[in-house]
DNA sequence: TATTGTTATACTCTATAACTATA
DNA sequence: TATAGTTATAGAGTATAACAATA
């Protein structure tokens, strides 16, 4: 029942360690995205709407959990960089698509991506990681 | 092989997941904290000086990773709401302490705080809890 | 009527630079 | 010289309300 020494107190609770983990782990991701000039949520905007040609920015906003309010500067600064267009669905609404330069920033999101998330499984123990994943999805509503 | 069904395709990446359950569990947190009017970086600090009465307040701001200029306002914060006092160590350094107020509000923050991690606790699989505190624990520094 | 995109706004959290007084 | 406490400020991220136009 003994549990890891620490001068801090609350090493030992669950949600304080998850947030320290997560505040880590996001600022080193937003450092590696920081070479191609992304945000975290830019980086996820491409991700999401990779290979397709049909989400509004309500809906991008819907599944990423964004507010529609703050979609707005997002997709500005993403357009303002070339990487995405707005495309007319109909009077109201409008698709959020990726240029061609938008496909080659995807191509660099998707690798950095794909080693940061590589680099991160490889830090847990071997024993520990294939219940990492389950955990946290369990504590997602 | 196969992965958890989901029509958002960033829900298969480990620090995107991180992040996700990290933000919920702190919005309940916070939440449930709200009921006493504190925050949740309030409430680390007095679990922080809990039984001590020699913490300066560069000293909690560095384990608790909060910038020695952003304790300020929190400390006022505290001050105005009487939890805690700044008592002279030094003509330089002063110690936080918990007045008599702050050690029943501590003493709340205790009953939430368990409460809390033991519902987080429970949320996740049997199989898979042994694994989360050293999962995480090995992505921070 | 409900939804989309937008503007404006505000609040929290966080980061940095600079100043003073003291160790 | 280095450190403690503080002030001021700026940048993110996030939340709400409201509006016009359209479904």
């Amino acid at each position: 029942m003994s549990d890891v020494p620490s001068n801090d107190p609350l090493a030992a609770l669950p949600g304080y360690v998850l947030r320290r983990a997560a505040n880590a782990m996001m600022a080193e991701l937003a450092s590696r995205l920081g070479a191609i000039d992304l945000k975290i949520s830019d980086a996820s905007v491409l991700l999401l709407i990779a290979g397709r040609d049909d989400m509004t920015s309500s809906e991008i906003g819907k599944v990423l959990d964004i507010q529609r309010a703050n979609m707005v500067p997002l997709l500005n600064r993403l357009e303002a960089a070339e990487l995405i267009t707005r495309q007319p669905l109909d009077r109201k609404s409008q698709a959020i698509v990726l240029t061609p330069e938008g496909r080659t920033t995807l191509g660099e999101v998707q690798s950095i991506t794909h080693q940061f998330e590589a680099d991160l499984l490889a830090r847990i123990p071997d024993a520990d990681r294939p219940h990492f994943m389950p955990a946290l999805r369990a504590l997602i509503d």
